[in-house]
DNA sequence: ATTGAGTCCTGAAGGC
DNA sequence: TGCCTTCAGGACTCAA
């Protein structure tokens, strides 16, 4: 499900809950999820107070007391939710039940309880040496991180440089740029009216350096997971932010989702055209991206 | 080295 | 109503 914008929105309703707190009890309904927890998962968790929460590309990252840190991704269909006690003037869920696919509950020292459900089961959960993070292999070959700071045209040139695949599955490649996906990708091609056919290199000139292209690119990548973030991501299906709140950057796609609509571009008699690219839909106007 | 296909899994939506 | 097919925000493994 979610891309950068849906796990930062994630990761900021999460962290006023969490950090700082310490975990008193842990509850698996099953032994895995796309892969099974490590041995003593549980037990491992169990007493441990989690200092910060970060992130890394569409990676949740708490740091535990102890010198690990507790790695989850939320796949296609991940969710997290909040029960029970909260800071004051945070939204405070009715204390519910277990549902369908709730398959991790971690239980707080103020018996505020974190709740992970995942209905396809892609996300994952496992531990590491905090130390060790940045040579794990879920992280040691992740590319840039498109925000203000993380990516520049020049640094995506250099990770660009003599690509012959397509645009599309370039910007795909978390070794690239680490967090995008399909919706996100779409509007930022769109935005800098490039083709998701165009082959990749083509846009780095021959010394190495960004053309204009590419920099109006670099720009319209950070722009948009900007705002998408402003907007606490984008809720399709039954995507919802850890405060129950909704998404609402779906709202100003420009593309995603649009077949046959019109180009959203003024000037443009364009109309969405869908294609498919390494097995997944590519929305675009075949008139103004080129 | 890269890339495309197949794979994991469930649920929603659309056609009949 | 139900049954079937298709598609979905991700990313790994494998074959070519």
């Amino acid at each position: 499900m979610p891309e950068l914008p849906e796990v930062e929105t994630v990761r900021r309703g999460l962290a006023p809950v969490m950090e700082g707190r310490r975990i008193e009890a842990v509850h698996l309904a099953r032994a895995d999820l796309r892969f099974p927890f490590p041995d003593d998962f549980a037990a491992r968790l169990t007493g441990r107070r989690i200092e910060s929460l970060g992130r890394r590309a569409k990676y949740l990252l708490g740091a535990l007391d102890d010198g690990t840190t507790l790695i989850a991704h939320l796949g296609m269909s991940g969710a997290f939710r909040v029960e029970g006690h909260m800071p004051p003037g945070q939204f405070v869920y009715p204390k519910g039940k277990i549902a369908a696919h709730d398959h991790v509950t971690l239980t707080l020292s103020d018996t505020a309880r974190i709740i992970y459900n995942d209905p396809r089961r892609f996300g994952f959960m496992t531990l590491a040496d905090t130390a060790l993070l940045d040579q794990h292999p879920y992280f040691a070959h992740l590319g840039l991180e498109p925000v203000a700071g993380g990516m520049t045209a020049t640094s995506l040139a250099k990770a660009l440089t003599g690509k012959k695949t397509p645009l599309k599955a370039a910007l795909l490649d978390q070794r690239v740029i680490a967090g995008l996906g399909n919706i996100y990708v779409c509007e930022a091609m769109w935005r800098a009216r490039l083709s998701p056919r165009r082959l990749a290199g083509t846009l780095v000139r021959r010394d190495g350096r960004p053309t204009a292209r590419l920099t109006t690119l670099a720009s319209a990548i950070i722009t948009v997971i900007e705002e998408a973030i402003a907007a606490g991501g984008s809720s399709l299906r039954d995507y919802v932010a850890a405060d129950g709140s909704l998404g609402r950057f779906q709202h100003t796609f420009a593309v995603y989702g649009r077949e046959e609509e019109p180009c959203r571009r003024p000037e443009c008699s364009g109309i969405v055209a869908r294609i498919v690219q390494g097995g997944r839909s590519t929305f675009f106007c075949p008139v103004c991206q080129r």
